[in-house]
DNA sequence: TTCCTTGTTGTAAGTTTTTACAATAAGGAA
DNA sequence: TTCCTTATTGTAAAAACTTACAACAAGGAA
């Protein structure tokens, strides 16, 4: 009687696989909802899997948070830092730099749902010790390869600039550009990013050859 | 017997100063531990009452919310609309210009705490079609202000300029430096908010003379 | 096929937070 | 002073949420 062969009533996951299912169903909530939706009982609902598994991989909401920072956050500002630091990368330092900013001001990264994602850990991190000490660690490691490749690029048009106020000034014009944007969705375009973007830092560096 | 006459077990108020106080604690409590310490008996805690005078003023948590946005931001922004829109206001329209800028710019408003209050916020009109609305119209209306003033300074300098992409690219810089001075308190000065401030806008409309 | 490991479920207990309300008393009015 | 209005309290019911756990079953191993 193959026919009766009853279907299964759930399906086995791999435990990385299953993990990492449940942090991205955590990032699909708060990026739907905000903190106010990071809720255990939504986020399982959001995997498709019963609520009694979490605890099951997390020890509890605060294991879950830290992971989906280091999911959400983390790990893509440490890709730039791989990138920006590759010693071994391809072009002149304005060609790589050019390759930077268009990784940050990538039109996909800058969904109004992402930045929901990243206010709402903002949030957490401007309150929470543990995470406030990991990002800063983070994000100042990531400035300050930022500011290199900067600085390379104006020893390289003997231009004498301040690289690290400019990659400080650069990532927050960007970011407040990027704030306004999930304030109000129709406010910024992805051209305005482009434009204000490479219109700031040419103003330091000179003409940058964007694609 | 004078000396013997009880002590008030508490102190009658009138409404609306209540109320303001309720808002008042509710904002402190957001900027000691953002939306996480949003709650209706610490509020009422940090304002010096009990529990149940809380909903005696407020319907529900999202009414006591609404206030707060009112009062924290609304009537910030509105205060700086009101400034820019002063017809009557006195000196040039580019001693305008950097009061204006100064007062965005006031260390007094930029303390980090100040800051974990607008990303509480924040995080909430982007999930919060109410609130998202009226932050949209409030918005929008401050930045037109902004670049009036700003393409006012540029026609009497007999420079062409895109005033309202100054103006939000402006804010922008402004809101990201906040942002990052947020997360780690030591990255920003209160200098580098004039240098870059002044520094942008004197790269379109010519030297400004500020204080 | 049968067995065994462990991922998964359902439920319920425990905890925190919000909301409701009856009783109380502050403070002005008469 | 006495009375009256209503701001305020204390408590408890209700709701929302997290955590714990015993039982079940998927799916590979033997």
């Amino acid at each position: 009687m193959q026919s009766r062969k009853k279907a299964p009533r759930f399906r086995r996951e791999a435990p990385e696989k299953r993990r990492a299912d449940l942090v991205q169903a955590a990032i699909r909530c708060l990026s739907e909802g905000g903190m106010a939706a990071f809720k255990m009982e939504r986020i399982a609902a959001e995997a498709g899997v019963s609520l009694g598994l979490l605890p099951h991989y997390f020890k509890g909401k605060n294991e879950l948070l830290s992971e989906v920072y280091r999911a959400a956050l983390y790990d893509d500002v440490n890709r730039k830092i791989g990138e920006l630091d590759d010693k071994d990368a391809a072009g002149t330092p304005a060609a790589r730099l050019c390759r930077i900013v268009d990784a940050i001001i990538d039109p996909d990264y800058l969904r109004p749902a992402n930045l929901t994602v990243w206010l709402a850990l903002w949030g957490e991190i401007v309150v929470n010790p543990e995470l406030r000490l990991a990002h800063r660690a983070l994000y100042r490691n990531y400035l300050k390869s930022l500011a290199a490749l900067i600085g390379l690029v104006a020893e390289q048009r003997r231009r004498t600039v301040n690289a690290t106020e400019i990659a400080r000034s650069l990532q927050a014009l960007i970011d407040g550009l990027f704030l306004e944007r999930a304030l109000d969705r129709r406010a910024v375009e992805h051209a305005d990013f482009r434009r204000a973007s490479y219109g700031f830092l040419e103003l330091h560096l000179g003409k940058l050859n964007a694609a």
